[in-house]
RNA sequence: GCCGGCGUGGCGGAAUGGUAGACGCGGAGCACUCAAAAUGCUUUGUUCGAAAGGACGUGUGGGUUCGAGUCCCACCGCCGGCACCA
């Protein structure tokens, strides 16, 4: 801002301005450690507050303003209530967009990303997050990523980091593969490219392994992280239970095993389909005859032509081809017809499937294209309650009458599958249980047979971390000319990048540092044979599945984090960051702390006991982006309004969770509010030490109210409550001074004490600018909170409602120790009452002394 | 298609089954001022009424209850997740 604007100008923010004020306090901040956390010595309880660390993209944006002011709002709420606060900061620094500026500008990914990272610190610090700076983390220093490799190893002498051919998904713009979880409708979550499938041999985390721990864990943090959250990664994980069947096939000698929900219906199978890109399915048609060999062929080929954006189009019509070959059904030697058709995923289950028409829609949409036997095994017309009916049967155990009503709905006129509750028939000794019981005895039988088992599945597929890119942990692995795979010893890590001068970072589908010659070229430590390294890097979101436990032991190259430290703090007890990780990052994080906790290392298996989601802020209703041009910069809204205000007005704006509009954020509000506030300090004119208990009643009991209800608004993030509630309490004490009690009153003092203090946890520079003028020594960010007199919560007087007919029809003012009798008695002799009575018949008079009395009438 | 969430003034939103609309934005009016800004005060769901007072009102329709924004049933709409997952 320019110094030659006219007195006019100062005139309207008058001395000390808003920035001198934050720049002040910030300054305390830092040269006091403020906001350090204890030691091992420190006695208080402990509070692990954080937010998802960020990445350093540039300049800081709103929706960090909202993540960082809650987690500061926790952080500092947990101080005030007398506990030692852990709130650390790092940032998640390996990454593409490093990379992609660097191949832009022909520079370092490392300029980049250590540049951003001093910009968005200070735009941190202008903000007034009450950060523990000393634990500062970076992942893509070698001090980090140090112990990414050494996780690496870990999961890799445990079996759970493999590597596999596999389809994987590829993005053809960024040239690297993708996790499972980075494909959002069939795009590359990052550039938005349509992702393709390439077969590639890649390291994977065996996180299916995990997969019941990961689901069913879900329901310890039922309550504590958003009903949302746990329910996208329910269904992520999605587990399906049912019975793995094998199925003997014609000229083969090993069975094939297919999974499915429905073992009920297995008399109801009349055909087979494998998926056409599986194995199975090359393997059937290498012996059918040419001409099936060669339509097959021409099929795959379409198939693979197929994105995953067409092939999950709901309304495509199925396709397939007849294999000629034949599976037996294990339960009555019918032979089935085996297809192949892209309907049936390689990658799910076994690949394959059983059909039954009848029973599933998909199965029967494929019939009908290809005019295949429908056969009804339930009837979802008989009544599933009760007695098991009796069916009557012919000679051949088919029951004679299956009524009208089943008829009707048979899936062959209807085209809909029956997959409801019923009664089965034709299926021999089955006939007459219910679905559920038809299940279970199913698997009895096939148990018993040694041709079936109960089996589960999971959606969620084996977590792939290797990425053809630079700017990542190296995976720590050792590859020999005899094809074999080690890895590099531990002591021997880390595994640090080469320097970029002469690589060409550009994406080409293999990764840069497979060309960094010097660096890739080296002996194995333990053979001493010549060997390759592992050219790929990792996903980041193994750096970011631990970090956590590193702000435990920022600075220790013994290991990746002191399992002391972790007992002393972990889990994080709030954790804020937005749904857009819901599944990704919570659910990695929570996998490996589970490997950890399975290898001893920490005594917890969920790593963070309560999540907070924020929303996010828009504007207009429409989401920010560079791109649209439609965004609200963070550093100019601080210039303009300063730090507190944009923390009032973001708190203010609406629940925590919700999105907000900045449109709808009134910082005019926020800062008026603040202004208020602060200007009461200024006038409170009573001593220090002034006894509270001679002022003002009202104000007192309006202060103990506040006092008594925050800390739940705090616990149940109520933050834009909160400020409603500190408005109420401005507006009160400003009532009260004005109307005569005057600014020497104690009462005000104790108003304005308690607005300070608890004003901190969102507008911390007003906050100590009050404290100071009030006669305190800071900082205000260390005072505990005082606890609410109960004496004072009590009200002499209550508004009592009295209702006719469910109508409010006259409040009383009465005491609140109020009789019921009493009450009642005044109810009945108010004008107003009788007026609404008139000569209608009291039915029922319900009196809840001293809220309410009401008078149930008729006529 | 399956699963989940949400529908409250002009707007953001508040409300352990007990006075719906706290708090704020915006609007209107007033005081201070030569004037403005800033500040302070009053008012502001709709509707009938000069007023007193009344009627209506939390997506729609039913139900439970002395009493429902809140609980139950059905429907409508919006948002989110998953989706040819056997």
């Amino acid at each position: 801002m320019s110094e030659n604007l006219s007195s006019s100008a100062e005139a309207i923010d008058d001395a000390p301005s808003v920035h001198a004020i934050q720049a002040k306090w910030q300054e305390y901040w830092a040269e006091n450690d403020t906001f350090l956390a204890g030691g091992a010595e420190d006695t208080r309880p402990r509070k692990f507050v954080l937010a998802m660390f960020p990445y350093p993209s540039g300049d800081l944006h709103m929706g960090h303003a909202e993540n960082y002011l809650y987690s500061d709002i926790v952080a500092r709420f947990w101080r005030h209530r007398g506990h030692n606060v852990l709130n650390p900061i790092g940032w998640d620094s390996f990454g593409l967009p490093a990379e992609n500026a660097a191949i832009r500008r022909g520079a370092d990914p490392r300029e980049w990303t250590y540049q951003n990272i001093d910009q968005q610190k200070r735009g941190f610090k202008s903000y007034g997050v009450s950060f523990d700076w000393s634990r500062e983390l970076h992942t893509s220093d070698p001090e980090y990523y140090h112990w990414n490799q050494w996780l690496f190893l870990q999961l890799h002498e445990r079996g759970l980091a493999y590597r596999k051919k596999s389809p994987v998904n590829w993005c053809p713009n960024d040239q690297t593969v993708l996790a499972n979880e980075q494909v959002v409708d069939g795009r590359c979550e990052r550039c938005g490219a349509e992702v393709i499938k390439k077969k590639l041999t890649q390291w994977y985390f065996k996180i299916t392994d995990y997969a019941d721990r990961l689901l069913d864990d879900l329901n310890q943090l039922e309550g504590r992280w958003p009903h949302k959250v746990l329910q996208m990664q329910r269904n992520w994980i999605g587990r399906s239970i049912g019975a793995d069947v094998d199925f003997r096939i014609e000229g083969r000698e090993e069975p094939v095993t297919v999974f499915s929900t429905r073992p009920d219906t297995l008399h109801g199978a009349t055909f087979f389909v494998v998926a056409p890109d599986a194995d199975l399915a090359a393997e059937l048609v290498a012996d059918a005859p040419a001409e099936v060999q060669e339509r097959f062929a021409a099929y795959l080929a379409d198939v693979q032509k197929t994105t995953d954006i067409d092939r999950q189009s709901t309304d495509r019509p199925k396709t397939g081809v007849f294999l000629e070959r034949y599976a037996i059904n294990p339960v009555n030697g019918e032979k089935m017809p085996i297809w192949a058709a892209d309907y049936v995923l390689a990658d799910y289950g076994h690949g394959a499937v059983m059909a039954v028409p009848a029973h599933d829609q998909r199965d029967l949409d494929f019939a009908r294209a290809f005019d295949l036997p429908i056969k009804v095994v339930v009837d979802t017309t008989a009544p599933i309650t009760g007695a098991m009916p009796v069916i009557e049967v012919d000679d051949e155990g088919v029951p004679i009458d299956t009524g009208a009503a089943l008829d009707e709905q048979h899936p062959s006129k209807t085209g809909v599958a029956l997959t409801g509750e019923g009664r089965l028939i034709n299926s021999g000794d089955l006939n007459g249980l219910s679905k559920r019981n038809a299940i279970t005895r199913t698997i009895e039988q096939l148990q018993a047979n040694g041709t079936g088992r109960a089996a589960k599945n999971y959606r969620l597929r084996d977590w792939l971390i290797s990425r053809q890119r630079f700017w990542g942990t190296p995976i720590p692995m050792l590859h020999h000319e005899d094809g074999s795979v080690t890895p590099v010893p531990e002591a021997q890590l880390p595994v640090t990048l080469p320097s970029v001068d002469g690589l060409d970072l550009s994406p080409r589908g293999a990764s840069p540092l497979g060309a960094a010659e010097s660096w890739v070229r080296t002996v194995d430590p333990v053979s001493g044979d010549p060997v390759l390294r592992d050219p790929d890097t990792m996903d980041t979101f193994v750096d970011s599945s631990w970090y956590f436990l590193r702000f435990l032991s920022p600075n220790s190259d013994q290991f990746a984090f002191d399992p002391t430290e972790a007992a002393r703090w972990a889990p994080v007890d709030s954790y804020v960051g937005g749904v857009e990780h819901a599944i990704l990052h919570l659910l990695y994080a929570r996998f490996i702390t589970k490997v950890l906790f399975d290898m001893g290392l920490i005594d917890f298996t969920e790593p963070f006991s309560s999540l907070i989601n924020q929303g996010m802020v828009i504007l207009d209703g429409a989401k920010m982006s560079k791109s649209k041009g439609n965004l609200v910069l963070f550093q100019e809204e601080l210039d303009k309004h300063g730090a507190d205000a944009l923390r009032v007005g973001l708190a203010f704006a609406g629940p925590v969770e919700d999105d907000k509009d900045w449109a709808d954020v009134s910082t005019t509000g926020a800062q008026k509010f603040l202004a208020r506030a602060l200007r009461l300090s200024h006038e409170v004119s009573s001593p220090v030490d002034v006894l509270f208990k001679d002022g003002n009643a009202a104000l007192r009991r309006g202060t103990h109210h506040l006092l008594a209800e925050a800390p739940a608004l705090v616990e149940q993030t109520k933050f834009n409550v909160l400020v409603a509630r500190l408005m109420e309490l401005v507006n009160l004490t400003r009532k009260t001074i004005d109307s005569g009690a005057g600014a020497a009153d104690p009462a005000v003092r104790e108003a304005v004490e308690t607005l300070a203090v608890m004003l901190d946890l969102i507008a911390p520079h007003t906050a100590e600018e009050m404290w100071e003028a009030l006669g305190h020594e800071p900082s205000v960010g260390l005072v505990h909170w005082r606890q609410a007199d109960p004496a004072l919560l009590v009200e002499d007087t209550i508004t009592a409602v009295v209702q006719v007919g469910g109508k409010v029809r006259a409040q009383l003012e009465v005491s609140a120790k109020i009789s019921e009798a009493e009450l009642e008695a005044l109810a009945r002799a108010d004008e107003r009452v009788i007026r609404a009575i008139g000569d209608k018949e009291i039915m029922k008079v319900i009196v809840r002394a001293p809220k309410i009395v009401s008078f149930a009438v008729k006529g």
